[in-house]
DNA sequence: GTCAAAATATGATTAATGTCATGATTTTAA
DNA sequence: TTAAAATCATGACATTAATCATATTTTGAC
C-alpha cells in the first residue's frame, strides 16, 4: 500500500458534493477533514482485503474501484464498483467483522480514510447522516439482489451484455460518448458475469458480430446502449 | 388479505425479545402498539407484491415467510426468509420506491404492520433504532452478497446443500431435532438455489442416495448436518 | 528495442444442467 | 369420498457453457 505525497484538499474544498458527507456542517466537515489519511493507490493496488480486521472506511477522491470476494473454489466475483465521490468499507461500521470485500483500484486513485469512531460520532449527532447511510445500504442491498436474479436466471450472453450496461452506468463513457471509460481483461468481466474468460472473449466476439460493440483491444465502443438493453433483457 | 379477529398482544405483551424493537422506550412501545395493524394470512398468501406502493413495514409476530423477486422470464428467485420476530418490508422506509419483492406467507401467520411515519418518527427520537436498522440492511447485504457468489460459482449439488442448510439455520429442526421444521415443494427449493425443479428433484434423490439427507415426501431430515455443510462447500 | 509474461483467441471435447414428455403419487377442494 | 389439480419422479435428449489444449497478440519491465 503505497502512499506518496498527494494533492488532495481539505474536506471543504473538496468538490465531491453530491455524495454522504454533503449533509454535514462546515464544523463536521472540518473535523472528518483534520481526521483524515489521504493515500495514492497505484492501478492494481488493494485498498482492503476480504477478511482483514476494518479500521474505518474510506471515500473515494478521485479514481476507480472493483470490490470483490472469493469463492470457496478461489475464483473471483466482483460484487459492485465504486468511483469518485463514492465510500468504501462503511458496512464494517455496524459490526466488528472483518471487511466482506476486497477493494482493488482499477487506476491511479487518490483515496481518503476516516476512522470508524469518526464517522460514528459524527452519525450519532447529525441525523442526516445517518440517514444517507441507511439509503447508500439500502440501495447497494438493492443492486445486489438484482445481480442475484441476473446471475441465477439469464444466460452468459445476457450477462455479460448486463456487465458491459454496468460498466456504462457506472463509470460512464469516454468524450466520444461511445466507449466505456474503463479498460478491463476479459477475466474480470468474467468475473463480473460469473464465467470464465474464454466463453467471456466468444462471447464479446459474438457481441461484436451482432453490432452491438465494437471491440479495440481492452476498448470496448457501444454505439449504441439500446441495443445492448435488448440483449441483456429478453429471451430470444 | 383477509383479516381475521386474531389474538395478537400489544407490543409490550409480546414475548419477540430479540428483535429490532428491544431497545424501545416502553412509551416508543406504547406508541407503536397503538399504530399497529394485526393481521392473519393463510398459507399461500401474500403480504406484499413487488412492484406495489410501499406502506409501512410488518413485523412477523408468528409465522414463516419467503421473499422472492420475479426474474425477466417470469421465474421466481427467492432472496430470502423471514420468521417470527423479523421485520419486512423496511428497505421502503429509506425511498419513495415500491417493494423490491414479493412476501409469501409459508404457513399460516399472523404478522403486525406500522406505516412508514411511525417507524421514522421513531427513529429520529431513538438513535438505537436507527442503528439495529443500519445492522440490519448490513446483514441482509451480507447475505445477498454471499447467495450472489454461491449461485455464480457452485455447482446446483452444492447450491441444493446450501440451501437446506439455509432452511436450517432459518427455521430449524421439528422436535425430533433433525426434521427441517419447514416444508417445502420441490419447485421452492429450486427457486432458492436458482435452478428447475426436476433438477432439485434429481439433485435430492442423489443427497438422499450419499445419505446426507432423508426424504419422507415433503418433509426433509438431516440426520448430521455437517455432512451437508461438507458436501456444500467443496468440489470433490 | 527486446524478451518474458500476461492476455487474447480459437478449436475440440466433455460435463452439467435444462427441456420436454409421460406417468405415478399426493394434495386439495367440492 | 372422490375427482381434479398439483406435485413428484424418471427417462430421453438438447443445449449451454466449462475445461483443456495450443497458438497468437499485447503489454510491461529492463
Amino acid at each position: 500500500m503505497s502512499k506518496t505525497a498527494t494533492k488532495i484538499p481539505a474536506c471543504s474544498e473538496c468538490d465531491n458534493k453530491d455524495n454522504i458527507f454533503c449533509t454535514l456542517t462546515p464544523e463536521q466537515t472540518e473535523m472528518i477533514s483534520e481526521n483524515k489519511g489521504s493515500n495514492f493507490y497505484k492501478k492494481g493496488q488493494a485498498v482492503f482485503y476480504e477478511g482483514n480486521q476494518s479500521h474505518g472506511l474510506f471515500c473515494i477522491h478521485k479514481g476507480k474501484v472493483k470490490l470483490s470476494k472469493l469463492g470457496e473454489n478461489g475464483k473471483e466475483q466482483v460484487i459492485r464498483f465504486a468511483k469518485t465521490g463514492n465510500i468504501l468499507g462503511y458496512r464494517s461500521l455496524f459490526s466488528n467483522e472483518p471487511y466482506q470485500a476486497t477493494a482493488t483500484v482499477l487506476e491511479d486513485s487518490y483515496i481518503c480514510h476516516l476512522s470508524k469512531e469518526k464517522y460514528t460520532d459524527i452519525m450519532k449527532e447529525n441525523s442526516k447522516l445517518s440517514w444517507k447511510t441507511m439509503q447508500l445500504l439500502s440501495k447497494d442491498l438493492k443492486s445486489a439482489e438484482q445481480h442475484l436474479i441476473n446471475i441465477a436466471q439469464k444466460t452468459v450472453k445476457e450477462r455479460i451484455a448486463e456487465a458491459l450496461q454496468l460498466l456504462h452506468t457506472t463509470f460512464g463513457f469516454l468524450e466520444d460518448g461511445k466507449t466505456l471509460s474503463i479498460m478491463l481483461t476479459r477475466s474480470e468481466i468474467a468475473d463480473i458475469a460469473g464465467t470464465t474468460t474464454e466463453t467471456t472473449i466468444r462471447t464479446l466476439a459474438i457481441l461484436c458480430k451482432e453490432n452491438a460493440i465494437e471491440l479495440e483491444g481492452k476498448r470496448i465502443i457501444i454505439p449504441n446502449i439500446s441495443v445492448l438493453t435488448k440483449i441483456s433483457g429478453l429471451y430470444d
